[in-house]
DNA sequence: TCGACATTTCGGGTTTCTCGAACTAACTTC
DNA sequence: GAAGTTAGTTCGAGAAACCCGAAATGTCGA
């Protein structure tokens, strides 16, 4: 159950943490992380229409910037949104956006 | 007086103005074009150490992005957020991003 | 041990970013 | 009103980032 590398609370960065969210997938994968914890990357990024591939490098930039954690847990990795983290440095920055996330994606109002 | 084009309110979205924000020059910028309105392009990348040409850049990603708005004024641009437009459609969402780049910034807390 | 599975790495092609140099348009000064 | 100055944009080339198919890695189940 190894923990991939992250950076420490102290040193995330505003700018990187909205990079990591400016983006139409990772924001949408970034809501599911919220509603889903511990879900694995293939769940979460069920019926989005991305290839592995460029998905694995959205959850290494979500994981660099500090929005998310990896554990490695067999073959999958499990995804944690670093919300306690990100709470206690950017206060009222993640609820706000997920929420509006929320509110404007078509998955979510649609069905 | 003319207008440079930008999107309207009612088509902004989040993804996109995550993005515009998502980068420390664009942050700052953001931040002081809220505490100062209606500067122009240079006075607002005063003390920046970014060329001209790479600023000019920036703005159009945050003009395009519906962050700010840019009107023609002689033979300077005034720069404007587009404050009521966001807090319109994205409510709680520039306020805590520009008061945590206020606190982290080096610059605001240093002097 | 042999596959199936979940995910990453590699390599390339494409897009985006950066920034100097040349350009445009508007004011100033004579 | 020509000539210079100023504010900002455009152009073009090099650098960095992104996207994605194919191959590789590591793990589980039979």
């Amino acid at each position: 159950m190894r923990q991939l590398p992250e950076p420490a609370r102290e040193s995330l960065r505003l700018a990187s943490v909205l990079h990591a969210l400016g983006d139409p997938i990772r924001l949408e994968l970034a809501r599911r992380a919220r509603e889903t914890p511990e879900s694995t990357c293939s769940a979460l990024a069920d019926g989005l229409d991305v290839p592995m591939s460029t998905l694995s490098n959205h959850w290494r930039i979500m994981r660099e910037a500090g929005l998310i954690s990896m554990t490695v847990d067999g073959r999958h990795r499990r995804i944690r949104l670093r919300a306690e983290d990100l709470r206690d440095r950017f206060p009222d920055l993640l609820d706000p956006i997920l929420r509006l996330a929320e509110a404007e994606a078509p998955t979510s109002g649609t069905r």
